[in-house]
DNA sequence: TTGTGTTTTACGACCTC
DNA sequence: GAGGTCGTAAAACACAA
């Protein structure tokens, strides 16, 4: 199996993250971890490349400030839903190159770094770990593909020659059989008459007109006196 | 602008440890 | 019981016509 901290570039709008996805390992993510007090994410600073996600941050920032630690049930209810900000996003994936398990340590800190509610990053987690699967059992299924292909190939080949062969061995067997009749029937010359097969070996069925004869001149007699 | 297909976010049901 | 997967709804987004 591939490891699971792999950069398969599903954020394609950001150039920033296609640039940097390369480097997978979990140096990566600790150079974005912020080691002052300060989170990340929290301030207009912070919010660069947003392109038409420009107004969820703030959002999800309000939303995590008001909330408590986890997850607020009215959330769902009341606000529409909302992409995160690419940088948001930038972010998660590089944690999921080095992990793509969530212990609830990471989740809080994930949340506390980003203004999220803890229970969005799990939630990311958990689809970026679906979108993860399916892209390698779309991988899995190419590669299978690909050996099947190669097997019928192979298969389809030797079918043929096989066919081949086989045609080749019934042509053979034919001209020997033809060659083996001929040399028990050789041809008859011309104007001579066909020999008789020799029957002297055979009992005669009808016995012939003597033996008849010298039957009937002697009458069987059963009562002799 | 709009219809349509795709992606992302979020959730409930169920499963496993 | 917490956290996982799976299936799905719905919002957000991309894009052709």
């Amino acid at each position: 199996m591939e490891d699971p901290r792999v950069c398969d570039g599903s954020n394609m709008n950001n150039a920033l993250f296609k640039s940097e996805r390369l480097l997978c390992s979990s140096e990566v993510l600790d150079s974005l971890w912020i080691t002052n007090s300060s989170p990340s994410f929290h301030g207009s600073t912070s919010m660069v490349n947003f392109e038409n996600a420009e107004s969820s941050f703030f959002t999800q920032i309000d939303k995590q400030e008001n909330g408590n630690d986890d997850y607020d049930g009215s959330f769902h209810q009341s606000e529409k839903k909302r992409r995160l900000a690419p940088d948001q996003v930038q972010f998660l994936e590089k944690s999921f190159e080095v992990e793509n398990k969530l212990e609830p340590e990471r989740k809080l800190q994930l949340a506390k770094e980003l203004g999220l509610q803890p229970r969005q990053v799990a939630i990311w987690f958990q689809n970026r770990r679906a979108r993860y699967k399916t892209k390698n059992l779309e991988k899995e299924y190419d590669s299978l593909k690909q050996s099947y292909d190669k097997l019928k190939a192979d298969y389809d080949s030797h079918f043929k020659e096989n066919e081949k062969l086989k045609n080749e061995v019934r042509l053979l067997r034919e001209k020997l059989l033809s060659m083996d009749k001929a040399k028990r029937k050789p041809e008859p010359l011309d104007n001579a008459e066909p020999k008789k097969p020799k029957l002297s070996h055979v009992s005669p069925i009808i016995p012939d007109a003597s033996s008849v004869k010298s039957f009937g001149a002697r009458p069987f007699r059963l009562f002799s006196r």
